[in-house]
DNA sequence: GGACAATACGAACGTTCGTGCTAGCCTGTC
DNA sequence: GACAGGCTAGCACGAACGTTCGTATTGTCC
């Protein structure tokens, strides 16, 4: 429970705005009897990765990975963007809220997200390349140029929803995305 | 000096990190002395967004302003990927970081990030509307969906490169945004 | 030369930060 | 019914936060 509060946070606050003081008042417990569980803040930040990656598993990586090939590329970005979209966490994404906020200070937390960014595009890339092998997308396309585009696109969509709250930033998305994958079909 | 060393550090401690006690060590001088100049932190942080958008003015958008229409568009893309790459601010796209701290805090700070934004995107895409009017794109292009995607690469190579260090976003931002412009043409 | 605004300073305010230490309360085991 | 272990709260700490105050130093105009 702590941990989830945490989550969703952090997603508000920052992963370093997350305050212990906070989140013991939100869970309504005391700042001290809270700070026990951890042992120190950076845990804390850790645990709170750990969590937040737990429910984007189950949110966003579990339906899609039931698909296969170019199906799971596609279900991959309408998971993301529907997270995003039900406000799973209140301020988008997690990962790329921490990622925004640590890529330029290091240490063992960053290194967490950097990870995390890693098995994500890795997973995109993955699903490319079993497209080309079962010959939905063309054996021409560079898989890492594809993720990189749409997971720009991905991106972009939670930023903008974010900033603005317009929710034609999914539609845009979709649809940038859509014409991206078609054309890189077979 | 001030503002020039604030805006610097805020695009790695963001503009909340950004405390008062950090940017008069930064700068020689005392706290208080460096707080008399502007009454308050918010007041503070208006000012460090003006001094960085002058920045970027300077250096990302006089120079693509000089060209028209389509070569307008790659230019102020080409840019900001220089920009970025140039290490301008150590913390990449200084309207990127503010964004993304921001985007759940509402306030004035956040209001003039937002309008930042829009500024940027319309410039954009009128670029987008005057490369159709001078046959340079083909009219069919929806002019905000050409921006959105165009935005997403740049923002994710700033994002990407600054995660990770590669340099090779910039190259695929390089190419996508190419192929995407082409794809446009009449 | 003296009044005046601008600029910088050191010291202190109250608050919140992360982090310890200690004591009490549950719950389950013998 | 005694006892042990895991949670939790209370309290205190040093540091840093934004902010305010009084003051010393400057440079400019009369």
């Amino acid at each position: 429970m702590i941990l989830h509060t945490a989550a969703r946070l952090a997603t508000v606050e920052g992963l370093d705005g997350l305050t212990i003081g906070r989140l013991a008042a939100e869970t309504g417990m005391s700042k001290s009897g809270l700070f026990a569980h951890f042992g120190s803040k950076e845990e804390l930040q850790l645990a709170t990765i750990d969590t937040a990656e737990e429910i984007y598993e189950e949110d966003v990586l579990r339906p899609a990975l039931q698909e296969e090939g170019r199906a799971r590329l596609e279900a991959l970005c309408e998971r993301f963007l529907s997270h995003v979209d039900r406000k799973v966490f209140p301020g988008g994404c997690f990962f790329a809220s921490a990622a925004a906020e640590l890529d330029t200070r290091p240490g063992p937390v960053r290194d967490r997200i950097v990870a995390v960014y890693g098995e994500w595009t890795g997973l995109l890339e993955d699903s490319v390349r079993t497209a080309q092998e079962r010959g939905e997308l063309d054996r021409s396309v560079d898989p890492a140029q594809l993720t990189f585009e749409l997971n720009a696109m991905l991106a972009e969509a939670n930023g903008v929803y974010l900033l603005t709250g317009d929710p034609r930033a999914f539609d845009m998305a979709r649809r940038g995305i859509a014409e991206r994958v078609e054309r890189a079909a077979a």
